[in-house]
DNA sequence: TTCTCCATGTAAGTAGTTACATGATTGG
DNA sequence: CCAATCATGTAACTACTTACATGGAGAA
């Protein structure tokens, strides 16, 4: 057998970095320069994956000299301007990427839960004022995630369902915190004895 | 006045990495070495923070030096450990930042989720097979998750319930997932019509 | 004219991880 | 005696962001 890969020929089916998947799954969904792309990606999957401009072109340059995208000038006016399409080796690693059965990490960086996880050493009124604006994050989160709803079923309409699926998934966990907020809340002030509440015992001491 | 801090003096309430107040955080929750430190991470907040045992050590020097923190030698027998408390300066940088009122960003970083909203160019059940490992996933988080609420029951008792808070929210927003993941997949399987599904029609294209 | 949007490109920095290295202790 | 655990340290890498730079088009 000839000697076909030797260490990054990423055309045959290699796989890619997650960023390059994202870009391919625009272009499919109707995105056509870099700054659409980014566009797109503000506008719907920034909740659960963020890419930033720097890596789209670099990575649309890379992908079409995989022959995974087309692209052509297309400038407007005397601003150049360069559009992509996926081709049908871009759909196929697309769908390959979608199909493959790898470990799929749910990474969260939650600064919110984290105060949280230590607020046992604040006083109690101090600790329900930071439970308070964990909640209130959730709410607003809760609502830009409504506003883009309509869009979402627009979307739906035009034969994509899934990005709804992954919005309601959105409003759903938010509102689930929410809703753990609320019953502590409430275990909380029925509890109440003393106002402002002492602080706990260190721990290790009994 | 004395020229006191040039650029980077962070004795004096400047703020510190996260990384420095997650150190600070488990060394008042009871924690004492390096390692011990790592291993309560990976016990608790590893679900919404991580900490790689590389940042730990110098961060604790760091911190040492800064006045945040006391450390001293206490090896097991020919075995070198340094073992640390928090000091009062710690304890109040610590509660400084919980009091903060400081944007607090929720990033997350889900390749499921991602995969699920290009989802729509697969066939129905090569997505549906998506989705189910997408609830899978949160039903086995779920699991691990449960399997440790009696520790955190225990660090309740001790007077610590903040911990048990952050549990309960992750339990509750991947059981959230799960239940949007069984509400669509319901949906789809009562509108079956042809088995195997056509694939939607490229958008763009009516 | 000025502002915002469209549109691309890149240099520099950094926060973080992976990987490796070392070695003592404890339990089976 | 072997494996797992305890315990620390650091070099190298890399993925990613921030920041800066450029400039046309269209609207107010």
């Amino acid at each position: 057998m000839p000697a076909a890969n030797t260490t990054k020929n990423r055309a045959d089916h290699q796989q890619l970095a997650p960023a390059a998947y994202v870009i391919l799954g625009m272009l499919r969904l109707g995105a056509r320069s870099g700054y659409e792309i980014k566009q797109n990606v503000e506008f719907s999957i920034r909740f659960f994956w963020t890419i930033s401009q720097a890596q789209i072109y670099p990575s649309l340059d890379r992908l079409e000299r995989d022959g995974l995208v087309r692209g052509r000038s297309e400038p407007r006016g005397n601003r150049p301007r360069r559009v992509y399409e996926i081709t049908e080796d871009g759909v196929a690693a697309l769908e390959e990427w979608l199909r493959r059965d790898e470990p799929m990490p749910f990474e969260l960086r939650d600064i919110g839960l984290l105060k949280l996880f230590f607020a046992d050493t604040l006083s109690r009124d101090e600790a329900l004022r930071l439970l308070s604006s964990v909640r209130r994050r959730s709410e607003e989160r809760v609502g830009t995630l409504r506003g883009i709803e309509p869009v979402a079923r627009i979307i739906e309409d035009e034969g994509n369902m899934y990005p709804l699926l992954t919005l309601h998934m959105g409003i759903s966990y938010h509102q689930a915190m929410i809703n753990v907020c609320d019953e502590f809340e409430h275990r909380i002030m029925q509890s109440r004895r003393e106002p402002g509440g002492p602080r706990p015992r260190p721990p290790r001491s009994g």
